[in-house]
RNA sequence: GGGCGGAUAGCUCAGUUGGGAGAGCGCAGCCCUUACAAGGCUGAGGUCACAGGUUCGAUCCCUGUUCCGCCUACCA
């Protein structure tokens, strides 16, 4: 057998199994199994964007399910697919067009729809490549992108059937509008930012108040906007104002006569009472305008410039308009006060730009009849959220849904399938495109030339990557899938929306299992952004580390509900485990004999005689047993840390440190042939199940491991998960008891600075007959393991003269030291030992004075406490004897 | 304004039918013991944020407070 290296080296072994597992088609779907379907989507990133933390994590955590499923027997399918990114990737395109002096316009919508796709074929969807590194075992060859003819075909189905049936709509609203990416943006894609700014009280004369100077003030956080005011709105149950309503006032510098109007949404407390209402630039004033009729007046263009009805401030931009407004009003007059002001500005979350909401003709999605049913899911818990909580957030939104803005005014994009006639003025919207208007027939159609909101053909995905509209063996097979796994920040972009439309057009939920995974921060809880330079670069991680370990580290933090606070460290902690683990296998290998090997494959021996089994064998098997279940448990529960902690621990701290150092002897032969051949047997068939029970977490290592020990070209993946059912209790209780007689000499070994070649006696006192069967049995390795030389066991009696001791359990030690005894550091040690012993008789002792705890608390428990009681008090005895002798050595 | 989450060892975090507080890193001491110094052994370190309540018993359940995050909202 191969020796392996002394240390484990990932960059050797990583990329030739990534490879492997796609060429040899291991992590491809089949329609035609008969075994039990578990399916996923991958959250498609961004064909622009390159792996970071969220995508690692995420993509580790759906890599984790489904190589638990495939090995537990499931067909499954994890589908790979990426997005088109409409604004992002326009914004890259025409940077790149920028460098050479162009522009998209002026390249012309056509050349510059080819570029886009020239640029997606060279550098686009880099990603993909960085999550076969990461060993996301997603099915590649049923790859999608949004833009892929399929997928465009259900776009165009889905805006089809909608507009057919009044969903989607077309009008004139108010809406948010980047003047630096030129488009209009859905609410969600607005960013809300607390920044420092001014609140004006502007002064508004009263038309009929020209003699008696009557003014109203009204407080504005954008005094620009002024300029397309078209009313002034009180409360009308505001005492100050009530009688105003229904006058005129004369908006100052522009000398319009507007409107002093009543209605409920306005807040008596805040500023005077009274607001300038600008329909056309405010949300709130568009709904109030909408209520009482009023005109709107747009003073701003695309840009964010002020457009002709802004008069003499046209052309100024709009935060140069602001100054130059309130310039003006001062010089009149109309300032009343300018007050310090902090206030929420909204945000494109594409380029951060300050958005303008203007009045803009748009379409639109009418979401409240989708809602509805999408809500029902929920609540039926057809679909369930995990953690639950999520489940609110999710409804909160849904219930006040709004109108959603589909169209965006870029290029980049699904085009929206509808054709105007110049002749009647008709809509056509059609799955093919027509060359003649559907109302008139006239040829004089031209198309919109807005694309619809990425996230239009996100909600989809579900169900457009398997093939709908077509009725495929696919859909039939995947649908409804099984898990969705994403981050929180999306819930509303993009999962509540993808229920909506499975609903809708499959009849049925996308997913039964929402996963809400953690959001990953920087070792001082900062979220990570490329501005802050805090990014943590996953690529470098598992280079530096190793993907296993990396993955490893994500997967231990994943903890729900709680965000992850990423540090290099813990990731050198995992690097440190898996070189652990590739030790482990480097021993077993180093001492496996021509015939062990010979005899049967590694990879698949099954377990000998159970009656050949000794103590140590048996308490390892009932360790995995307990392991595995913990595993299996937290992968089905997504309590994927827990599955991490099981495994480490076993591995490394039950395995490692006790087995292999147990049965090294075994091993070497020291112990007769026969027991060599069961402890090899065990010791390579829990290795063995321990790769597969690892494999999920650390596929890289464990399969390079696993490729050592079999004979036949088999993956570890193709090996089903360990459900061993061997379970041995009393020899596990029993080894537990021998582990603690070690740990007891050697503590004493330690204190008392005996040198570690040194063999010690030893004489353990225990009263139970079985603990003392349990420490004769373990005699062998208590020698072993603590360095004892002779061993004595008895019922009862005396510490050897110059003896030290040390109680653990219902058992006390006593190891002799040659030479002298110092007895002022035995003296403390036990004084020590005493003390804490006695806090803890004390608090036994209050429970068991108190009449209701032995009423009424359960007998078990009350027994139990009984139990202790006498422990301890044993115990006790033990240590004050062991300083009663100390006191008469000294005389 | 509404909602959610967090506060446990120096740091990062586990800890559910409520019943003797755990891990990793860091720290201290000893050890290059033939799988591993990316290692081994041993150890120190915690009124479980604060105040009440329920209970025989609370880190855990309930109420309130403080601090820290996040999401959401039409106080202009």
């Amino acid at each position: 057998m191969k020796t392996l290296d002394k240390t484990y080296n990932p960059a050797k072994v990583e990329p030739r199994w990534s490879e492997h597992w796609i060429e040899k088609g291991l992590f491809r779907a089949d329609t035609d199994s008969r075994k039990p379907v578990f399916s996923m989507v991958i959250p498609p990133p961004n064909i622009t964007g390159s792996l970071h933390c969220g995508h690692a994590l995420n993509s580790t955590l759906q890599d984790v399910l489904a190589r638990y499923k495939r090995m537990k027997g499931f067909n499954v399918l994890w589908l790979p697919g990426i997005d088109h990114a409409g604004i992002a990737t326009q914004n890259v395109v025409e940077r790149m067009l920028a460098e050479e002096g162009l522009t998209r316009e002026r390249l012309g919508r056509e050349r510059f729809l080819e570029r886009v796709w020239k640029w997606k074929e060279e550098s686009g969807g880099r990603i993909l490549e960085q999550l076969k590194r990461l060993g996301a075992s997603c099915d590649w060859t049923r790859l999608r992108f949004t833009m892929d003819e399929g997928l465009s075909r259900a776009v165009r189905e889905v805006f089809v059937r909608l507009f057919s049936e009044g969903l989607i709509y077309r009008g004139d609203y108010i809406i948010n509008w980047c003047p630096r990416c030129h488009t209009a943006l859905s609410d969600l894609e607005v960013q809300h930012e607390e920044r420092d700014g001014f609140l004006y009280y502007l002064v508004y004369p009263l038309k009929d108040g020209k003699k008696t100077r009557k003014t109203i003030t009204v407080a504005t956080t954008r005094p620009e906007t002024m300029l397309g005011d078209t009313a002034v709105a009180v409360n009308p149950s505001d005492k100050r104002y009530a009688s105003l309503i229904g006058t005129t006032i004369i908006l100052p510098l522009v000398n319009r006569e507007i409107p002093l109007i009543g209605d409920n949404g306005v807040d008596m407390e805040f500023g005077t009472g009274a607001v300038k209402v600008t329909p056309a630039h405010d949300f709130n004033d568009f709904e109030m305008a909408r209520r009482h009729d009023l005109e709107c007046v747009r003073v701003m263009d695309l840009d964010g410039r002020m457009n002709e009805n802004a008069g003499r401030f046209k052309g100024l931009d709009r935060f140069r308009a602001r100054e130059a407004v309130v310039e003006a009003l001062r010089e009149e007059g109309f300032v009343k006060k300018v007050d310090n002001y902090r206030l929420l500005i909204g945000t494109c979350y594409r380029c951060g730009t300050t958005v303008e909401p203007t009045l803009s003709k748009q379409w639109f999605v009418d979401v409240k009849p989708l809602a509805e049913p999408a809500i029902k899911a929920v609540e039926e818990g057809r679909i369930v959220f995990i953690p639950r909580s999520w489940e609110n957030t999710y409804f909160e939104w849904m219930r006040n849904i709004r109108d959603w803005c589909i169209s965006r005014q870029i290029w980049w994009g699904h085009r929206i399938p509808a054709w105007y006639c110049k002749r009647c003025e008709h809509t056509t919207v059609a799955t093919t495109d027509p060359s003649v208007c559907e109302g008139c027939g006239s040829e004089e159609i031209y198309q919109d030339e807005d694309v619809l909101d990425t996230w239009f053909s996100s909600a989809l995905w579900p169900f457009s990557t398997l093939g709908w509209p077509q009725r495929t063996k696919d859909l039939e097979m995947f649908y409804p899938t099984t898990v969705l796994s994403t981050g929180f920040d999306i819930i509303f972009f993009w999962v509540a929306r993808m229920i909506m439309m499975g609903l809708k057009f499959m009849g049925d939920v996308p997913f039964r299992d929402v996963y809400i995974h953690a959001l990953i921060r920087d070792a001082e809880g900062q979220k990570m952004s490329k501005s802050r330079g805090n990014v943590i670069d996953p690529l470098v991680m598992m280079e530096r580390y190793g993907t296993d370990a990396f993955r490893y580290t994500l997967v231990s933090f994943a903890a729900q509900g709680r965000d992850i606070k990423l540090s290099e460290d813990r990731i050198e902690g995992y690097r440190n485990f898996s070189n652990k683990l590739w030790n482990l296998a480097r021993f077993v290998f180093m001492n496996l004999e021509e015939e062990d090997l010979e005899e049967e494959d590694l990879a698949e021996g099954r377990y000998p005689d159970t009656s050949l089994y000794n103590i140590p064998d048996r308490w390892i098997l009932t360790r995995l047993k307990r392991c595995a279940d913990e595993v299996s448990k937290g992968i089905e529960t997504y309590n994927f840390d827990e599955s991490a902690r099981s495994l480490y621990r076993f591995i490394w701290h039950e395995l490692c440190d006790w087995y292999v150092e147990l049965v090294k002897p075994d091993i070497k032969g020291e112990r007769g042939e026969e027991r060599r051949k069961v402890a090899v047997h065990v010791l390579t068939s829990v290795l063995r199940d321990t790769l597969k029970l690892l494999h999920p977490f650390m596929p890289f290592i464990t399969e390079e491991i696993f490729s050592y020990m079999k004979k036949r070209d088999v993956s570890i993946m193709e090996t089903g998960f360990p459900e061993p059912d061997l379970i041995f209790p009393e020899e596990e209780a029993e080894m537990e008891r021998i582990m603690s007689v070690v740990r007891a000499v050697r503590n004493i070994r330690t204190e008392m600075n005996i040198p570690h070649r040194a063999r010690v006696d030893c004489l353990c006192l225990a009263r139970d007959d079985s603990v003392r069967g349990a420490i004769l049995t373990g005699e062998a390795y208590i020698k072993d393991l603590a360095g004892v030389e002779n061993l004595r066991v008895e019922a009862s009696g005396e510490g050897p003269r110059g003896s030290v001791s040390a109680i653990t359990d219902g058992v006390e030690v006593f190891v002799p030291i040659s030479g002298h005894v110092d007895l002022d550091v035995e003296e403390k040690r036990l004084k020590t030992a005493l003390k804490k012993l006695l806090g803890e008789l004390s608090q036994v002792q209050r429970k068991l004075a108190n009449e209701d705890f032995l009423n009424r608390a359960p007998r078990e428990v009350v027994a139990k406490e009984k139990r202790r009681l006498e422990e301890l008090l044993e115990k006790k005895g033990r240590i004050e004897t062991g300083i009663e002798r100390i006191r008469t050595v000294r005389g």
